[in-house]
DNA sequence: TACACCAAATTGGTATACCAAGAATCCGAG
DNA sequence: CTCGGATTCTTGGTATACCAATTTGGTGTA
């Protein structure tokens, strides 16, 4: 069974042309477009799509479909949700993670160390405060997170990455470890909720800088999102 | 068939089936099934299930579907959950919101508070804490929240309420309003966050109480993990 | 030139036919 | 009556035809 189904492997292709910028931010899509680009029928590709609205990537613009576009605000709101959600997974994480969880974070963390590869060094970025919020038990908690990571994710390509900023990132991941490994709830919270505040602060300012020339470069980046459509009728 | 879109309708007919407990947790559903109760085609019915899949209130089970069942331990989580964000919320909103918007929720609650009418309280309860989540001016806050009591809103049904316990929710939700009026964002999260954890309580200790004898009723209430593969099906 | 109007093309929405995989059922051998 | 295997049914996955609504382009008129 190499192919299972073409619509997991078409929603992969997908997102990563999205997640990668292959697909810029605030392009149109077409069903048939994407049909033809993709090689598939049209019934896997509005699945894709589907899915992928839902994860926030892509949005409706009108009848049709456009990639998401990079939203300052939308990131900034990305960042208060991620420290309300991780600050209280943490918390959770400090009394109910067993020893073993929390030395496998650790782990991770370390295999990260070098982040000489840069692809390699993003993801694991984000695959730690994922793993964190895992270890709070709290499966929702965990996939918010998530989510919010897949929406940020686009950013990465963008940001700059000096490897003091890196090594401080790291740094600041470990601190965190090191005080669930002390059952140190309060401390982890806030030095995660710290961490949060001054990586999207440092990447807002970094967009905000950068806005004209990314541009430049067929980039969009709003400021304020076009207004989501209100609705009245909520069962 | 003037009307614009069917797969909107037929979302929501399936959605209210689901909310209502007319389509009972746990059960089977197939999209031919689907088709010929509501009466549309495959496509619709599908993007309607994608759609309630990513809501959770429907779940694949092994390539079919089934509706979510009920589970207790989801529902601690999504009250952890709901702590964390709502009291963050209104946290900020403490600090964003409007003196307007204030009164407007303040109104919101007034008008709810005869609570003669079960399904207008019902509505409005759930209603109140998204309207509260929308004053921290993060519209992903606001999503979330929405999200988590859409996840609830089935356990709604089953839940005594009896005048007091209402009467007491609608005192908590008015202190809340009341700290936002002098803008003590401490208290009111530290409200929020106790009326999510009373509330939760509550309820979890109901359902575990009649666990038994809503069994009786053919619903299932499943303590931990998914899967309860067959169940109700007709008794 | 500006503009109104019509025709063709494009698009998402919908319906439906076909497929392979799995489940259920039937039937005959023992 | 039991068991094994083949047949049939059902199901989700996929492809595609058709529709109505928009958009697009062109064209003729004032």
């Amino acid at each position: 069974m190499a192919p299972p189904n073409q619509t997991a492997q078409l929603f992969e292709s997908v997102r990563t042309a999205v997640l990668t910028l292959e697909l810029a931010p605030g392009e149109r899509l077409t069903e048939r477009g994407l049909e033809s680009r993709f090689e598939a029928s049209r019934t896997p590709v509005r699945a894709a799509l589907m899915r992928l609205e839902s994860e926030g990537l892509v949005r409706r613009d009108g009848r049709g479909w456009i990639v998401a576009p990079l939203d300052i605000d939308e990131i900034g709101a990305l960042a208060e949700l991620r420290e309300a959600v991780e600050s209280a997974a943490v918390r959770l994480a400090a009394v109910r993670a067993s020893g073993a969880d929390i030395e496998a974070l650790a782990e991770l963390l370390e295999s990260a160390r070098p982040v000489a590869d840069e692809e390699h060094g993003v993801r694991a970025g984000g695959d730690f405060h994922v793993e964190l919020a895992q270890l709070s038990g709290n499966a929702l908690m965990a996939e918010a997170v998530r989510g919010a990571m897949t929406r940020l994710a686009r950013t990465r390509w963008l940001e700059v990455r000096t490897p003091e900023a890196r090594e401080n990132a790291w740094a600041e991941h470990r601190a965190v470890v090191e005080a669930l490994r002390e059952r140190d709830g309060a401390r982890a919270a806030a030095l995660v909720a710290a961490h949060i505040r001054d990586t999207n602060e440092r990447l807002v300012t970094f967009l905000t800088d950068e806005r004209r020339r990314l541009r430049g470069h067929g980039l969009a980046i709003v400021a304020s999102g076009p207004v989501p459509a209100r609705e009245a009728s909520v069962g």
